[in-house]
DNA sequence: GTGCTCGGGAAATTGC
DNA sequence: AGCAATTTCCCGAGCA
């Protein structure tokens, strides 16, 4: 479904913002090698007793509506919009990213704003970012703030957005919430535990150069567990796939999750 | 009871 | 001016 809805008008929208994000991809992977494998596999590693005992955690919101007519997945939002504002307090900078600050500013007109689901995104590529938010499953789209320093990520959003105030992580969190609506994101019935929807999550990384896809750790945390896996085969891929996980599945199953992303069938274009 | 997290209503703010 | 996307404030609920 996305792949069709995707593909057409995400051509012809994207054109010359597309170009931009190349240009800015291309001067980020000159200037920086993320070892996000490491972390992921590091961060997997911690985790993965805790990923079976996440399993009953992952109950969702019966309730939860998927976004059709509400949300376009068409959108075709250009990512050199992303571009930081350079201005970044003292929190920021004292550990300054070089992927933001290598980034070039353009404030030319048509540009969207940035938008906290690709902060995060970033932020989830930013070893700086590294004590507060990681994923929990880079693969699927699940990510999760670190108590600890929560609040220093969402500090330094509320910087990036030259907010008058202080942001906050409860105030950061509201705004979560309001993905949940719209579907960028969802919230995980695991504490301060999210999820990208896939074709969000496609699309920033196909556009940030970052792989979503499994990486070998995924892999062999697959198949580690692959007796307990259960293969759901859904005749609705991505979209429909996901959202049918949190809108009528019982019980997450995060192995579900982790196999979901290997089946060629069930591919995001972008 | 306390602290943390979560969920959501509602008004305000900001940029396009 | 209208709209989208937050931001800000607030309240209540659940859990350890």
């Amino acid at each position: 479904m996305v792949s069709s809805l995707t593909q057409g008008s995400l051509e012809n929208d994207i054109n010359q913002d597309f170009q931009d994000a190349i240009d800015v991809i291309q001067r980020h992977s000159q200037t920086r090698h993320y070892d996000t494998e490491n972390k992921s596999y590091e961060n997997l590693e911690s985790q993965q007793s805790s990923v079976r005992h996440a399993i009953s955690y992952y109950q969702f919101t019966p309730h939860f509506e998927p976004p059709g007519s509400m949300y376009d997945w068409n959108e075709s939002s250009s990512w050199s919009h992303i571009v930081p504002d350079v201005s970044l307090g003292p929190l920021c900078s004292a550990e300054p990213s070089v992927f933001y600050s290598n980034l070039p500013q353009r404030h030319g007109k048509g540009r969207k704003k940035l938008r906290l689901y690709e902060y995060l995104h970033e932020a989830l590529h930013d070893d700086n970012m590294g004590d507060s938010i990681q994923w929990t499953d880079r693969g699927s789209g699940i990510f999760h703030f670190i108590s600890k320093n929560k609040e220093k990520l969402a500090e330094c959003w509320g910087q990036r957005k030259g907010n008058r105030k202080t942001m906050t992580y409860q105030k950061m969190a509201r705004a979560l919430r309001n993905y949940s609506r719209t579907g960028e994101i969802v919230k995980v019935r695991r504490k301060l535990t999210y999820q990208f929807n896939p074709a969000i999550l496609q699309r920033l990384s196909s556009l940030s150069g970052y792989s979503s896809g499994p990486s070998s750790r995924d892999m062999a945390l697959h198949q580690q567990g692959s007796a307990e896996h259960v293969y759901y085969s859904s005749p609705l891929p991505d979209c429909h796939y996901w959202y049918g996980q949190y809108s009528y599945q019982g019980e997450y199953d995060l192995a579900t999750v982790l196999t979901v992303h290997e089946d060629p069938k069930i591919g995001v274009s972008v």
